[in-house]
DNA sequence: TTTATATTTAGATATTTATCTAACTGTCTA
DNA sequence: TAGACAGTTAGATAAATATCTAAATATAAA
């Protein structure tokens, strides 16, 4: 919703590592959980975080919830790092 | 040195907008703590952590220091947020 | 309808961090 | 050379955050 919200869910390894797994596809919470060594409390912590910054999206599928990458606020954050480097 | 510094330091508002500012040309510490009601003590330690991100770079000339914007850096990161948004 | 599985929420804790004041270092100038 | 100015460093504190265990919720399966 906002640069700081994007930036702060950026600034954690673990999530950023999240959202490089999203990037074939989604991936259920246990799928993505199976690539970490935290507890289920702290990765569900971290998606909450993500998907406040609108990095992600979740979508329920039974007894699942699926995972899926947002490109939208990426793309937006591109634009803001790009009026940094780029000649006036 | 990481992207751990680089997304730590551009996750706070301050250390943004002086990232901002130095975009026209490299600024005093004087110069750039005129736009913030912040301590000096403060605006160093912004500094600081933008520096050993290699956000930019300093140059002592004389009595003041001059703080410049580090490009490089910051297309690394466009270069991490593209491989999540691009195709395969 | 129990029981098992998937995920979140609650509450606690230890670490990190942004901030301040005060003290220090370096440089210029009167 | 003494004082003023520019900036950093030291030490303290309050707020934010990443983590955990335990409990709660929701769905599927037996």
């Amino acid at each position: 919703m906002s640069y700081q919200d994007t930036f702060k869910a950026l600034s954690d390894k673990t999530r950023r590592e999240i959202l490089t797994l999203l990037r074939d596809g989604p991936l259920s919470v246990g799928e993505i959980g199976a690539h970490f060594d935290i507890s289920g409390a702290t990765l569900s912590h971290h998606l909450t975080i993500l998907r406040q910054a609108d990095l992600i999206s979740d979508s329920k599928k039974g007894k699942f919830i699926y995972y899926e990458l947002n490109t939208t606020v990426l793309d937006d954050i591109i634009v803001w790092i790009k009026s940094l480097t780029e000649e006036a």
